[in-house]
DNA sequence: CAAGATTGAGAGGTCAATCTTC
DNA sequence: GAAGATTGACCTCTCAATCTTG
């Protein structure tokens, strides 16, 4: 076992340009920043972690103000076991209140009560202003309009309904090696 | 306790643009499709998680391919318990070797081993399919100048040697409410 | 006693097994 | 038996306390 030197430098296999080293490390380090200091923020002023803002974020954008936990977790991307946990907590702290839906038993809505559509108002004065403070404001109007447009371009829109990506992500792996 | 309804919609506080939200929306989602996808690739194929590979990729480019623990975790922008795990993890496994700084014997360098420059070069071929398919591959080549120009202009450059940031924003919330 | 790094205890996340309903 | 959701056991991360050196 020994470390490294110069004449173990291997190259790098079919490396990025140089344009798109900048943007992808431009990417990851933008993102590292703003959402750092966001749930930093959150926590500090609203004891509200960054994924709980989301959640309720996301609820208050749906008809009456309510989800499937499935449906929920797929517009997170975030596992089911987690969202089940998350909503466990925002329940316990009263911002929501789960129910079943009548019409599939099997199924369960989480649906935002009037405390969280008043957490959430105010933890929003905090998301904004960060999210301007160190992103939006360093922006000409331009820049964001382009930015907007590049990004929608580069994601498929919502995968809406969708089932846990990770399912998604294995099967195409298992097909891919299957197809060789 | 009850569940919010249409009479409790209250108004959100000084909105985003369309413009801004479009952009900010985009930006979560394409960070968290991409890099999703890419700890799963990473984990299925190379055993080895995204944060890890980060890691590896940060020393590959420092100077004899090593720092201090502390440089690298202001780097990753990630806590020192967490980066001292980490390195254990990555030593564990061969891929780095932990030694001491003899001008300063509080401080300690992590440093690639030759194992570690192989698993990272090899780890790369999935990393860069990956970043070009899910985001890369979808932009034009103007399109990714314009992104790396934008988010150079949003962050801060490398904040170099910092310290673990969570002070910084700790002593800045401080001192703004000391100014009222 | 401050700086750099690590560690123990507790909080939070993940995977697989489980429960209920279709 | 499959779909939707939750739970138990395990693993990882975080916070504060600790160890070592300057």
């Amino acid at each position: 076992l020994q470390t490294a030197n110069k004449f173990s430098n291997l190259p790098e296999p079919d490396p990025f340009s140089e344009a798109e080293f900048r943007a992808w490390r431009g990417f990851l380090r933008a993102h590292a920043h703003v959402t750092g200091e966001l749930d930093r923020r959150l926590r500090a002023e609203h004891d509200l972690p960054l994924d709980q803002f989301g959640i309720l974020i996301t609820l208050v954008g749906a008809p009456e103000m309510r989800l499937r936990m499935g449906e929920l977790g797929a517009r997170r991307l975030v596992s089911p076991s987690k969202i089940s946990r998350s909503v466990d907590e925002l329940e316990r702290r009263g911002f929501l209140k789960r129910s079943t839906d009548p019409d599939d038993r099997r199924s369960h809505f989480a649906a935002l009560t009037l405390a969280g559509v008043q957490k959430l108002r105010t933890a929003q004065v905090t998301h904004h202003a960060v999210v301007r403070e160190l992103f939006l404001d360093a922006l000409t109007g331009r820049q964001v309009e382009q930015l907007g447009c590049i990004l929608e371009t580069a994601v498929p829109g919502v995968v809406s309904s969708a089932v846990w990506p990770a399912a998604e992500s294995a099967a195409a792996k298992l097909s891919s090696v299957a197809g060789r």
